[in-house]
DNA sequence: TAACTAATTGCAATACTGTTGCACTAGCTT
DNA sequence: AAGCTAGTGCAACAGTATTGCAATTAGTTA
């Protein structure tokens, strides 16, 4: 397991048993999942905990948040030469059957034309349909 | 004002005098806006009954509503002919700076392809950047 | 017009997610 | 060991969304 303390150690977080178990999950779960999914998953750990491991996580890059409008945000690992810039955005997929959201690495985010003077910083792309295996 | 009552109705929708007031402030915003802003623009109604109002417009088509990641749900009119199928999505502009949520409706969701066996049903797709009047 | 019925509205309470303050703890440094 | 800093847990709170229920309004019928 020393492969996760340094994909934390890389990204200037340190491996503590807390931030190595919430990024455990996540590469489990190799989707995008709420902070509640993530609860879930242990017995007694905070919320706050999460939260503040997942907002540590964010800021180094480690993860990404997508809002798939369910009201919860999701998070999910980044690739590890990302850094979250507009070349790393993706399309993201919720499944309007299983509720589960998917992220689609390989499909980049459509850049539209904006109306003049308008100008993009980034986007929230979410795809919402049934998934491969509710189909 | 017979106008805006003819629109609700042909929307199968009775224009009681909250509706044609909660439908004059999505009118004069030309934006989509929160429930909350809506009911700022008012002294005395209750949130309940703005929210069921919207509740009613959207499922009537006469609104659609979009998850920008403020956290609000903001609502906006749909165009008359507009069904809310895939034809009428179109991207919406978060002004960074403004925080102000802009439907382009000339600007049409762009339909990525998806991996095999997923489906599309509907999308959001929000842009973030900078707006023109805060340019 | 009075009575009846159904839809709409207002009030109050609640759920859910996200967020923060504060005290405690663990781990590292000197 | 003492001191320092980051991390954690608990509890409380904030914001938005949502519902139950009673009061009101509007429309319909007798």
């Amino acid at each position: 397991m020393k492969e996760i303390e340094k994909k934390l150690q890389f990204r200037n977080i340190k491996p503590t048993s807390m931030r190595l178990l919430v990024y455990k999950v996540l590469k489990k779960k190799q989707k995008a999942i709420s902070l509640y999914e993530i609860e879930q998953e242990f017995d007694n750990v905070d919320r706050s905990t999460i939260f503040r491991t997942l907002k540590t996580f964010q800021t180094k890059y480690l993860i990404h948040s997508v809002d798939d409008g369910t009201g919860a945000v999701k998070y999910a690992l980044c690739d590890d030469d990302c850094t979250c810039s507009l070349n790393d955005l993706h399309v993201h997929f919720l499944c309007n059957k299983c509720g589960q959201t998917f992220c689609f690495k390989e499909v980049p985010v459509p850049i539209p034309k904006l109306p003049e003077d308008f100008s993009f910083e980034s986007a929230n792309f979410v795809v919402k349909g049934i998934c491969s295996t509710c189909k």
